[in-house]
DNA sequence: GTCTATAGAGTGATAGAC
DNA sequence: GTCTATCACTCTATAGAC
């Protein structure tokens, strides 16, 4: 797993705890006012440091969300054991989780566009979080198969790459306007992509509630 | 259609050339260099032009690449007219065109993301973006449908958002790690969408050909 | 290794001239 | 309506002190 990105400069330090309360707080201001409002200046007057010493640990404006993103990802952790018993209610389960902090799915969304440049602070946290994530469901579709709920005929790392793509654009048209049930569309997309021609996509419970 | 949104501010003026030449640069720099070296100094000087002029006509730099966007809009309604005739083609040759200009895709995806937050300028470019090809997409569905190529079954609109949703999402994986081919994904994807169960995501041509 | 001091570039707000 | 002038703020790079 190698640690995260944003790590300590040196082996010694007063570093270690500087740098876990900076991303801390970088955090909490994503959730409270949005990851615009993270401004090296802000963080520092929340962590009673100049800005400098932030500036010396996280040296840009952008490694700082690169630390938020961190602090976020290690909190989901813990809740993320999500049991495979129905996956379509886990799905649900985990969407219900998200939505409760939708300025940290902002950033999320917004890093993971950034990342996509080589030279963006945030390229190893998405090529990391991107290769976890399409492994992770790659499993989840085998585990699926071997319960006879999926197709066997789906090629697991392609149908990882599509519910990831799937479940990430839906989350920004959510994001964008709030006004369809963004559980119940990953989770039935999950089920189009797993190769589930009874479960919806189709016939089911009729049109979406939004026009 | 109402116009783009940063139109001209008065009726008269010099603004109109001024802000279309602007919007030219901003694209050009895009391509060239990508969205993060799109900076008023630099506009400004391309286009001759004080900073303090370039700020008149786009208040933020924002409001710039906004304008870079709506140029790159023009642009492609031109080529825009795919026939339907192969709809695989169709998307394959789109994803190719799209595919020359990876910075001007990375600028839409992170506009996109940004276009989220509902005080973020670029918020009535996504709004409209999402809805017209939301719709186009529905539209596409139901002559598909009508060709008896696509699964009757399936709900146009709920289509239309899944394969919005996988479209971008698998060209910001693509952005980050172009190491498979886009089109085919894009194209396959649609398939399993439209509800062919025949083609791909399944059997067909074996695993994509990245790890 | 940690931090101070400083300076330069980029962003964007304002008041007022034309 | 269009633009000049000016200023305050944020970001970031660097040299060097502790």
């Amino acid at each position: 797993m190698a640690g995260p990105i944003t790590s300590p400069r040196g082996p010694y330090a007063k570093t270690r705890g500087r740098v876990e309360a900076v991303r801390r707080i970088a955090f909490e201001l994503v959730v409270e006012a949005g990851y615009r409002s993270v401004t090296i200046a802000e963080v520092a007057r929340r962590g009673d440091l100049t800005e400098a010493q932030v500036l010396y640990h996280f040296p840009s404006r952008e490694h700082l969300l690169v630390g938020a993103l961190e602090h976020a990802d290690s909190r989901s952790r813990a809740n993320q054991q999500v049991g495979v018993a129905d996956v379509r209610t886990a799905v649900a389960a985990a969407v219900d989780a998200d939505r409760s902090d939708p300025e940290v799915l902002r950033l999320f969304a917004a890093m993971s566009a950034a990342a996509t440049d080589p030279t963006h602070p945030a390229h190893e946290w998405g090529t990391r979080r991107t290769r976890a994530i399409v492994a992770r469901y790659a499993d989840l579709l085998t585990d699926l198969q071997a319960q006879g709920w999926a197709d066997p005929g789906v090629d697991p790392h392609r149908f990882a790459r599509r519910f990831m793509a799937l479940w990430d654009g839906l989350q920004t048209q959510w994001l964008l306007d709030p006004t369809f049930d963004l559980g119940r569309e990953v989770a039935d997309g999950l089920a189009v992509l797993a190769g589930r021609s009874d479960v919806d996509g189709r016939h089911s419970g009729g049109p979406a509630q939004d026009a």
